[in-house]
DNA sequence: GAGCACTGC
């Protein structure tokens, strides 16, 4: 390990500029990289959702299963005039939501909403929302959507695009309920009313319901449920919250796509807003791809009433956007009336239809400093930036370090705390703080937190940092230039997640977070000819998973074939046939490649297409199977509901104290064993799951997953209607894991005489996950829900099986 | 002997 610091940043562009070596200044002591685990801090729960901490989540946890989020609704004043709406009794959304167990109930709904006071908030909010970038072209993109049916809008961060643009448009004239005659299947046709709805899609359930809170105040109406007059709510999943008067609905992606399953013509809508299509998950993809039909399309779905896309970016990279619409006017789907009736494109380009508009953000400049030469350990040369930053920047000025990933991340926190310890006392201190996905809730708050007097913040983040969560304070950021990225690899069916170079459009969005708030630097850990060097934009998601569900989606929205879908970038061929294939051998799609009645009943389960088969072949055998496999399911579809156990002598006692749990058969059983322990624990279940390691996050949002998955399969009849609170049976491994192997015969291993596992289909060698119960165990056969490969091929999710099942489920299929 | 980030009636 050098004792000296010899990494120098130079200001970009100013090669004479000072030296700015650290090494005099540092007392750089001999600490070297320890990898030493056990001085890694207690992490108890991994978190999902950076959200404030709910004071009350004990006593909620009882109504959980019932409850319809309601806790921001504005406390009723007695004075306030009722303004009660007539609603349809039928409408689930005018139930008043329950209210959680709290100290002291309030009443939550909205018959006494203080109407006066929402008003006056939005008032005060409208001289704020004035200021706003976006605020002065409100005519303009009035005046754009009366003209064309599709904008292509770049906004960059700050300009108010997500909170304002649904606003502008919510009182347009196109936007008003319209009645219309609309062709059912059947070919009768029935009079409906079409519109009046606003849809604005986020890639992440917190932005869809902050910005919807957020709207609704400055719309100076009431929230979702909370009151049958709300205009404002939002949908994602488990949590819907709207009313009969919503006129601007903030939903994810995900949720617009489930709603297009019942409603392929989005009848309830007048707009679309597609916001953060630059993130380009599989969803907005798919989003867009069917938005694009539905644009250039006959609309007689919608009585011929038009729906207006609007579409959101952060970069400038609209160009493929453009010509994606362009290309579905130039080849519209509605052909021949709409060409009569002089519908069609004059210009033969499509422009008709499209505006395009480009709002320049509110960010402060940031200067881009490289590093003059290439950095072989990206951690080491964080060390001395962040301590270069710390000894010649002023204060105030908080730093935020983007790393790969956990590992990273502790390592760095360690050294940075081990120099801080000779540091000169006449320095302001500094406060390291990690932050990564799998910290618990209440360490990831401690970034919001401002730093103590003389103390400055360091966090140290994962590409957390980058999309869901904004550090305020932050005037200098610290960027590795890489991160972790899963890719699938189809022809072996294997995820991997590797350390990759980053997108120049990923290092300006790291950027812009020193800008926020004040003029700031970005020290980039590479040099400018690598920055030159990097791909544009990243990768889309599309090119980089599994296509069998996103394929599963567009079968059961009666896309025939695939091959003409109007993808935002296409996925390979090869890519798109194994997805058909293994969508084949679950038997979702007939031989013919339609989808058949079983990829029907797995389309619209929250799952991917393999869990959805396995979930439909435990229903064959009956409703205990099904039970218990909906458990283990629950479990595999949510983060790891055991905790990491880094230190030494909590390892002892999670090994002693789960003991109860563990089942020899495997990770599967082991799972049921564990939804069952803590479903029956009837105290306190947060202590059960403290007691035995448990992650009680995970186990809520398990306990969320198996409800939803209960009520969808008793819909299906696939469960008894009640609920029937009799005995438990005792699980059958037997029948729970050969379900399971119905769609999962492909992901099979068997032992070999040297020891290790060879993949039934394929013979490549696989090692079980440290993770699972199996691991370091040999038995005749494996079955596993995950293969992926980090630093080799491992199995996750691993049970035993015989290897008879395997041939049997294999020859099944 | 190990866990980038999101998401779903």
């Amino acid at each position: 390990m050098p004792e000296k610091v010899h990494t120098r940043f130079d200001d970009s562009g100013d090669e004479s500029a000072k030296p700015s070596t650290v090494s005099e200044s540092i007392p750089v002591q001999n600490t070297g990289r320890k990898k030493n685990r056990s001085k890694k801090r207690k992490r108890d729960e991994p978190a999902d959702q950076l959200q404030p901490p709910k004071a009350d989540r004990e006593n909620e946890l009882h109504q959980r299963e019932n409850s319809v989020t309601a806790a921001a609704a504005p406390i009723p004043a007695p004075e306030a005039k009722p303004a009660i709406e007539k609603v349809p009794s039928s409408s689930t959304a005018t139930q008043p939501p329950k209210s959680k167990a709290r100290p002291k109930p309030k009443p939550l709904v909205d018959h006494k909403t203080n109407f006066t006071s929402l008003r006056e908030k939005a008032n005060t909010l409208y001289e704020m929302r004035k200021k706003l970038p976006i605020f002065g072209h409100a005519d303009e993109i009035r005046q754009n959507l009366r003209d064309h049916d599709v904008m292509l809008l770049v906004g960059e961060t700050g300009s108010g695009k997500s909170t304002q643009i649904p606003q502008f448009l919510v009182n347009e004239f196109w936007c008003r309920p319209t009645p219309a005659k609309i062709t059912k299947a059947d070919g009768k046709e029935k009079s409906e009313m079409v519109g009046g709805c606003i849809a604005i899609t986020q890639p992440r359930r917190v932005a869809a319901i902050t910005l919807a809170r957020r709207v609704a105040e400055e719309m100076g109406t009431p929230l979702g449920s909370s009151s049958p007059a709300s205009k404002v709510g939002y949908s994602v999943r488990f949590d819907t919250s709207t009313s009969p008067s919503t006129r601007v609905k903030f939903l994810t992606e995900g949720m617009l796509l489930q709603e297009m399953l019942h409603d392929p013509w989005l009848t309830r809508y007048s707009a679309v807003v597609v916001d953060e299509v630059h993130e380009r998950g599989v969803n907005v993809d798919l989003v867009v791809g069917f938005l694009r039909n539905l644009v250039s399309g006959k609309r007689e779905g919608r009585g011929g009433i038009p729906l207006k896309v609007a579409v959101m970016s952060a970069t400038a990279d609209m160009e493929s956007l453009l010509g994606f619409f362009q290309e579905g006017f130039k080849h519209p789907m509605r052909s021949q009336q709409a060409i009569t009736n002089g519908e069609a494109e004059q210009d033969g380009q499509g422009t008709k239809e499209i505006s395009v508009c480009h709002i320049k953000g509110r960010q402060f400049p940031v200067k881009t400093i490289y590093s003059p030469e290439p950095v072989h350990d990206f951690v080491d040369a964080a060390l001395k930036v962040i301590y270069q930053i710390h000894y010649k920047e002023p204060m105030p000025g908080d730093i935020l370090v983007f790393l790969t990933g956990q590992e990273t991340v502790e390592v760095l926190e360690h050294l940075v705390n081990e120099y801080a310890v000779g540091m000169d006392p006449a320095l302001p201190r500094i406060q390291v703080l990690p932050l990564f996905a799998a910290l618990p809730q209440a360490a990831q708050q401690r970034v919001f937190a401002p730093a103590p007097p003389r103390t400055r913040k360091v966090v140290l983040a994962t590409n957390i940092a980058e999309t869901s969560v904004t550090v305020s304070g932050v005037r200098y950021v610290v960027d590795c230039g890489k991160a972790k990225v899963k890719q699938f690899r189809t022809r072996l069916g294997l995820d991997s997640l590797l350390v990759k170079p980053i997108s120049k459009s990923a290092a300006i969005q790291r950027k812009g977070r020193a800008g926020r708030e004040a003029p700031g630097q970005c020290f980039r850990l590479y040099t400018e000819k690598d920055y030159l060097t990097l791909d544009e934009t990243t990768t889309p998601e599309i090119l980089r998973c599994d296509l069998s569900q996103a394929l599963l989606n567009m079968k059961a929205r009666g896309v025939d074939d695939i091959v003409r879908f109007p993808f935002l970038t296409r996925p390979p061929r090869e890519a798109l046939e194994k997805a058909l294939l293994q969508l084949l051998s679950i038997q979702a799609l007939e031989e013919t490649g339609g989808i058949s009645e079983t990829g029907l009943r797995i389309a619209k389960l929250p799952l991917t297409p393999t869990l959805g088969r396995v979930l439909l072949a435990a229903a064959e055998n009956d409703a205990n199977c099904l039970m218990d496999v909906i458990d283990i399911i629950s479990c595999l579809s949510v983060e790891n509901i055991f905790l990491n156990t880094n230190s030494e002598e909590k390892k002892e006692a999670a090994e002693t104290a789960r003991r109860d749990l563990y089942r020899r058969e495997g990770d599967h059983l082991t799972m049921l064993a564990t939804v069952r322990a803590y479903a029956a624990e009837n105290a306190d279940r947060k202590a059960w799951a403290e007691r035995h390691l448990v992650s009680h996050r995970a186990m809520q949002s398990v306990m969320d997953v198996r409800k939803q998955l209960r009520t969808q399969c008793r819909q299906a009849q696939l469960l008894p209607r009640d609920e029937g609170h009799g005995q438990l049976s005792d699980p059958s491994p037997i029948l729970i894991l050969q379900s399971f192997l119905t769609g999962f015969a492909a992901n099979t291993a068997r032992l070999v005489p040297d020891g290790s596992y060879r993949t039934v289909v394929g013979n490549q060698t696989v090692a079980i996950h440290p993770s699972s119960v199996l691991f370091s165990k040999k038995v005749e056969a494996i079955m596993y829900n995950e293969f992926v490969f980090t630093n080799r091929t491992y199995a996750r999710g691993v049970s035993a099986v015989q290897m008879d099942w395997v041939g049997e489920a294999l020859a099944g299929s």
